[in-house]
DNA sequence: CCCGTTAATGAATGGTATTCATTTAATGGT
DNA sequence: ACCATTAAATGAATACCATTCATTAACGGG
């Protein structure tokens, strides 16, 4: 429903171009928005743009290509702005959260994304930089300031995944009495009338990071054990 | 390499049954420890069971099917010995660090696993039940404990991906220009020779959780905004 | 002993990404 | 201005892949 065009053109090259990868990508976005990520096929993108698959082929090179273009456009969408504005670990939850809004619809780009070299995604790239930024005026440097952002990101991700499944998926079925005491547990937690049904919650503030709050300070969380102190 | 045999066989109902759920997933492990997700094809299944592969939907009722049984024996791998030998935390924590590990090489499984209802995974449900258990014990009740439980693992999730990337991810390529301070600090983290260089260390304590107690402690972790008390 | 159920076969279906030879047009060098 | 190169389209073909279906045969309960 864009280009829609297709039925008149010769067999070899345009005289204006018909493609390219910007094109493609917005292409990707339309069916993954409209449709979702089941009905991205490169035949359906080759539909949306009014040309053969093959075509495709001239611009980006395999469907994983596609997915990393889609991958960047996404990632434009991650609030980043706390950074510079607000105290650095405000900017660093709204930065997560706004992290894991955006790929509650795109779980399907997470595999490609958590393992991607940070080369093949210039605009990605230039997220990490501006994170990176704020966490050393914040005097956090070096190998401490990557740490966080990869384990930032790792949550994230999980907790994309969990944001995107189902309602009941604690619902044990007919098998209560393999697990009562989760079961049990599991039933308080959605009946809990103000938890936020899935999405972030208004505040910054989520159940985890609340339990995490209550219980985790009331017992200190664990001696750091024998670790490397990189400076201590 | 196993069953192999397949010329002899009629076309009728056999004496003693070939297939059950158990032989399918042992099958599927073998295929997956030997030669990867990739090679985990409803074809290849059957060639190893020496069988017809629509002979496998008598059994299961989709490849999805077959990935949640893969699943379940995946998970029987995760170490919950601590939980109830150990205090809570150090248990928690050898709980995540080895649900980390299995899933490092089977983050195939992760997009499964993580929406899956827990209604379809009995095994699965087990695990939970002794990890609430614990927690229980630990006087960590109700909500809490599921979220607990769900924060963890969505954190497993993302490092079992992280793990299990390539090794340079973080190397710009010709991007240094984009991302300097990013940069730096990322080849400051791969120089570091303390580092363990990706499975879980020996001790129980990794970079991103000592970063944690470095920095985190230096400055309080956000006040935790107008939340959601749930009992208090 | 019969008959419904279960579990196998092999053939077919529809979908997938990707490759290739071919055609045409733009582009750049002399 | 010509000509070789290259870029960008087509359509046909390939190789998989999961899944379905009609068919066949053994089993097991009435």
């Amino acid at each position: 429903m864009s280009q829609g065009t297709r039925s008149g053109r010769g067999r070899g090259r345009p005289s204006s171009p018909v493609l390219s990868r910007e094109r493609v990508t917005l292409a990707a976005i339309r069916i993954v928005t409209e449709q979702g990520y089941r009905h991205l096929t490169m035949a359906a993108l080759a539909r949306e743009l009014g040309v053969a698959a093959s075509a495709l082929y001239n611009h980006v090179a395999s469907k994983r290509d596609v997915l990393i273009l889609l991958q960047e456009r996404v990632n434009e969408r991650i609030d980043v702005s706390g950074f510079g504005t607000e105290p650095w670990d405000r900017a660093l939850r709204r930065w997560a959260h706004s992290y894991r809004r955006c790929f509650m619809e795109h779980t399907a780009l997470i595999p490609v994304m958590a393992v991607l070299p940070v080369a093949d995604s210039p605009r990605t790239l230039r997220m990490y930089e501006r994170v990176t930024r704020a966490l050393e005026e914040a005097g956090i440097v070096g190998a401490d300031a990557v740490d966080i952002i990869v384990g930032v990101e790792a949550l994230v991700f999980g907790a994309a995944y969990d944001a995107s499944a189902p309602e009941g998926i604690f619902d044990p079925g007919g098998l209560e009495d393999v697990a009562p005491t989760f079961t049990r547990f599991a039933a308080q937690r959605s009946a809990d009338p103000a938890r936020p049904p899935t999405g972030p919650s208004s505040s910054h503030s989520t159940p985890w990071s609340a339990a995490c709050a209550r219980n985790t300070r009331a017992e200190p969380p664990a001696p750091v054990s024998p670790a490397r102190a990189s400076r201590a």
